[in-house]
DNA sequence: ATTATTAATCGTAATATTGCAATAAACAAA
DNA sequence: TTTGTTTATTGCAATATTACGATTAATAAT
């Protein structure tokens, strides 16, 4: 089938997959390590940077944009990229209550 | 294709998508909490806590075993799944790594 | 030994993802 | 207007993922 059925799941649960899908692609976490990296808008660099060809960068862009991790400006030519850090400290706060109930559930049975 | 390629990727970078990967559908997701929750090695209510056929869960768990989240132990007839903390852990201090980038990172351009 | 219960595996269908060549679109510069 | 530069889109092939029915394996209980 390759469709998930999302709506048995609650919505936490979704977005929780939703995030973490997109970083599901070593691509994706290069891209935004790389974003981080340089700590400005500089565009174009990122095909030189991973080894994977434009289209492939361009779609990878798309989905990061999609769940408006990123951000893109057009320059001129070229389009500038750049975290939405506003938006990456929500995210955040979805995936850290997700990774922390180790913490909220203090009993441990093994 | 569907392949990543995951040879032109650092270490950690592939790591981070592996575990982001297995978080990225709402079934684990799901699965990981309900483990949190009961806070027990009690077996084999997965199936009717999710809405998912037997076979669909034990493929999830599968992979949930296989990065080492979980562990099952047979307990009879049935299998007795919960979480494995120690390991837990150490996912999140990779995960964390990569989503505290925004701390790290200070100078904001946009 | 037979039967019941539970979980894993196999097989398969449907859909999604990844990657890139080819092309198009958008703009700058000459 | 033509040419070059950069990014997006289209189209497609290869592989992966999701889901589940059918079956198997393993153990418990009778």
């Amino acid at each position: 089938m390759g469709l998930a059925k999302s709506e048995i799941f609650t919505d936490d649960q979704n977005q929780i997959a939703l995030f973490a899908k997109v970083f599901g692609h070593p691509a994706r976490v290069a891209i935004l390590q790389h974003l981080f990296e340089i700590d400005t808008c500089i565009c174009g660099d990122l095909v030189n940077e991973i080894g994977l060809a434009q289209p492939t960068i361009s779609q990878h862009l798309k989905e990061l944009k999609l769940l408006g991790l990123i951000k893109g400006s057009v320059e001129g030519t070229s389009v500038c990229y750049c975290i939405d850090k506003k938006n990456w400290k929500a995210m955040k706060i979805i995936m850290n209550n997700f990774l922390n109930q180790d913490i909220l559930h203090k009993t441990d049975c093994c």
